[in-house]
DNA sequence: ATAAAGTCTATACTTGGTATAGAGTCAACG
DNA sequence: CGTTGACTCTATACCAAGTATAGACTTTAT
């Protein structure tokens, strides 16, 4: 297979196959004669498997860390389980963040309309203080 | 007023004023005679609208687009309406975004605990799928 | 044989800064 | 007057996580 069909299956792009590659999230790959790079079935699978944990907003790190667990499958999970707690917990703290932030805007936002001037906006008023 | 003085009264670090000022986001300023930037209470204004723009999550293009209507004091306040409904309707949507985020991974946490080899993770096989 | 499509590397761009290097400036102290 | 230390200057590189080119090369199809 050629980084194209890859590409195709996986719904990531050509660009983003070699920037993975190049962050050492795939390991090292076959070249055609042509020096085309050359896909089996396994680095599909495990390209499925970064853009899961990317779809979870996990950082290129963690899901380096995760791979790198996979290939020492006897040890202890006890370090994926902290990084998916660590993980959670920066989304929980984000969320609360943006929460405060939303109560915010909504203040800011019912507090002018818009029929004023700039002069006499609501919101720059605010901002201004 | 020199950068340091000005870094020091408003919280910023002397490279994100500089950074702020290439940016377009501060008015072009006067050089002493030995080329130092030559501040007056007016920045420190400006960069104090900066920040509180910046804490409420605004991109440096929005912020920019708030000053110069700050320059445009009898026109209509319209569009700063239309951008904070807009900044705010972003933020909403990330918030919705999180909390689905935040179930998912509650769900992959729950579904191992810490005694398990990587290979019997649960976290790893809800990723694996 | 040639044209089109695919791939290669290397580089620049994005956002919002942060962190250097190396040079120049300014104030105080002896 | 010299020199040390603190400050500032520009220019550049770096971070995440890709995206988007340019210019060269390879393969495929006609």
């Amino acid at each position: 297979m050629k980084i194209g069909d890859v590409a195709k299956t996986t719904g990531c792009s050509i660009q983003t196959i070699r920037f993975y590659e190049k962050k050492g999230l795939l390991p090292e790959l076959k070249r055609s004669s042509g020096n085309y790079r050359v896909y089996d079935k396994g680095t599909i699978e495990q390209l499925l498997f970064i853009k899961q944990c990317r779809s979870l907003d996990m950082s290129i790190m963690e899901v380096k860390t995760l791979m790198d667990s996979r290939s020492r499958p006897d040890q202890s999970c006890s370090n994926i389980n902290t990084l998916i707690a660590k993980h959670l917990s920066d989304v929980i703290i984000r969320i609360e963040e943006l929460n405060a932030l939303k109560s915010l805007l909504e203040n800011m936002a019912s507090s002018c309309d818009q029929d004023k001037t700039i002069r006499d906006c609501g919101i720059l008023n605010y901002l201004h203080t």
